[in-house]
DNA sequence: GCGACAG
DNA sequence: ATCTTGTCGC
């Protein structure tokens, strides 16, 4: 089972959380990732019950043979609304369940979130890589913060993410021609490997295999846990 | 006060 | 994120 740090209580409240993150942002470091990584998890979560609760899943993908080689859910209940911002202390628990069950420590985990590009430059991919020890890259879909400009339209073209005068992250397409990514380093990497890393990741669709493998993941457990076929009733 | 706002 | 039908294209 996978080593999780123990660093505090959880916050109960959003100003708490705030708080926490201003002072976790401090412990936060960047630094390149070396050598070439073959063992990648991506980390995803799905919600039931009207978002009462969460499923928590992970996958560690061989980058090598392109295969799943080891992978677990956690299903915990929500304690955390959806606050901009706040994503943390909503999906990590189920995230951390999951990882507790894992029995490999992957070479680097990719969040489906932002990581430094977050106005506390404390976004779930930090977090995770927090608890984690791990190296983590943040990898959005969606902007939360920041400004960049235009970029190239082949796949590999890169712009820098800016905030308050400093760069958080880049936006990167990971696919010619089609919308790009927002990636930031989470802990114990820097943009640079975040950006080679998420394309070494990324072999045919927007986002890194890990990460959708991880999405399809909670999916489809999400599925059996609702739906009970007439054929399937044992 | 107003607009923006990861999943 | 989730709900939700059909549709356009490789």
């Amino acid at each position: 089972m996978m080593k999780l740090a123990r660093l505090h209580a959880w916050p109960r409240t959003a100003t708490a959380g705030v708080q926490l993150q201003h002072r976790l942002a401090m412990r936060v470091v960047l630094q390149p990732v070396t050598g070439r990584t073959r063992l990648m998890a991506g980390a995803d979560a799905a919600f039931c019950d009207n978002g009462a609760s969460a499923l928590g899943g992970v996958v560690v993908w061989d980058r090598l043979t392109q295969t799943v080689v080891e992978q677990s859910t956690a299903r915990v209940a929500c304690r955390f609304p959806y606050i901009p911002g706040l994503l943390t202390f909503r999906e990590l628990p189920a995230l951390l369940a999951a990882f507790r069950k894992l029995r490999m420590t992957p070479e680097v985990v990719f969040a489906d979130a932002h990581g430094l590009a977050h106005p506390r430059r404390m976004g779930l991919a930090c977090m995770l890589g927090l608890w984690l020890n791990v190296p983590t890259v943040g990898c959005a879909k969606s902007l939360l913060c920041g400004e960049h400009g235009t970029l190239g339209r082949r796949r590999g073209s890169a712009v820098p993410l800016v905030h308050k005068g400093e760069q958080v992250g880049a936006v990167l397409r990971t696919q010619s021609g089609v919308k790009p990514v927002y990636v930031s380093p989470g802990h114990l990497c820097d943009c640079e490997s975040a950006c080679r890393l998420t394309l070494a990741a990324t072999s045919k669709y927007r986002v890194p295999d890990p990460i959708r493998q991880a999405h399809q993941l909670v999916t489809r457990t999400k599925a059996l846990l609702v739906e009970r076929p007439r054929h399937t009733i044992s």
